[in-house]
DNA sequence: TTATTATCGATAGAAAATTATCGATAAATC
DNA sequence: GATTTATCGATAATTTTCTATCGATAATAA
């Protein structure tokens, strides 16, 4: 097998890629066999070409007139995110967007299955949420380590999420996708992804403002 | 009163906007009265100069040496932002994140009050959410319109989305942030801003992927 | 007082992302 | 079978975003 260097591609393309996936899927259950750049890019307000030069990052190919074969797409697509492969994740933090992460059973499409889930809040330790139990947080470094767990998922709120950050590190964690706000500081060679509503909320909110402004 | 035209700003320094006010809000509850860019920088790794040009757009002034008044560039970001009046929002699709957002208490600090929530499951009418009772959705044109609504919340499943976002605009809803994982038509002049978990999840397994590869 | 340093603000330059162009090809139409 | 059309793939041009430079200024130190 000729494992080629793994490909750097900037991060709106790989932001839009699942915006492709979930389309693509939607095609597939609806029995479409080919979809084109043209076709998609109409779903979203993109042009052709960058839809065509998104999907070129992934290895797919296409073929003239007709465009793209949806499942090799989605493969293809998957593949490059490493959806293919579903990863196991710890996700520290039991309050509401914890429960709503938990409840969200679509994760293992993309890759991801939450499989335990710790708060270090002692009165939230035993209770269960969408049938996991939420474990006590000094459990959580052993229990990374034995499972060799990649990834962890931090929905505490923005001071208790540098302890949390510090203790995954420590666990052996490779990967933190962080939903509190706040600035954290990690080791290199660890990935940090924030995702934060905030960020989304002042597009929408400057666009409303400038639209009102302009009346 | 001279009304300046709408400065026009990439989406990228949009969305880097919040960042800095997260912090910002943090330095002011610590009693620091000046912040210079170089510092903000630091606590996220971006270059200095990206964040002076990031504050430029709001037209907040700095001094040298000595930077920004805290104060005055909180109440500049925020107004730039659209964040200084709060805007009153619906809210659709009582599910899991769905409370998980009437949970977060924070987002009247950023220009958001959620003051009703509709769910079209007649079991989920009338439990309460957060000291909010769940309405019908038949009920929500009709406040929307009375109310002056300008903001809509979808957290429906991908399946209702089209639906739901078509009853905001017949509403009078003008700005709609969509966090069901699916392309919406929207007609002109509608402000659509899409919170999808899942493009900030591509970024972290697209990351993870490649470090796993290249050991 | 004078020199030094950190920082701002403005302008210019570099890099990255997006869009356009064009030949090739496969299907559809005449 | 020839012509037209939609689309791909590759390369080039454009636009946008980010970074560097430089003079000005305010605080600090000598």
């Amino acid at each position: 097998m000729t494992t080629s260097a793994p490909v750097v591609v900037s991060r709106s393309t790989l932001k839009r890629l699942p915006l492709y996936l979930h389309v693509l899927e939607d095609l597939q259950r609806q029995g479409r066999e080919y979809a084109s750049c043209t076709m998609l890019a109409g779903k979203f307000d993109f042009a052709p070409i960058l839809v065509r030069k998104d999907l070129e990052v992934t290895g797919a190919k296409g073929t003239a007139k007709i465009g793209f074969k949806v499942v090799d797409l989605i493969r293809d697509i998957k593949e490059f995110l490493g959806w293919h492969n579903v990863q196991d994740a710890f996700l520290v933090g039991a309050g509401n967007l914890g429960k709503a992460l938990l409840g969200y059973k679509d994760f293992e499409l993309y890759g991801l299955n939450i499989v335990a889930v710790f708060d270090a809040d002692p009165r939230k330790v035993g209770t269960r949420v969408f049938n996991k139990e939420v474990l006590p947080m000094g459990r959580m470094p052993g229990l990374a380590k034995r499972m060799h767990i990649n990834i962890g998922i931090v929905t505490v709120s923005a001071d208790g999420a540098q302890a949390v950050v510090d203790a995954m590190v420590i666990s052996g964690i490779r990967a933190i996708w962080n939903f509190a706000p706040a600035p954290l500081s990690i080791p290199d060679g660890i990935i940090l992804e924030n995702a934060r509503l905030t960020q989304s909320l002042a597009v929408l909110s400057n666009n409303l403002k400038r639209t009102l402004q302009s009346e």
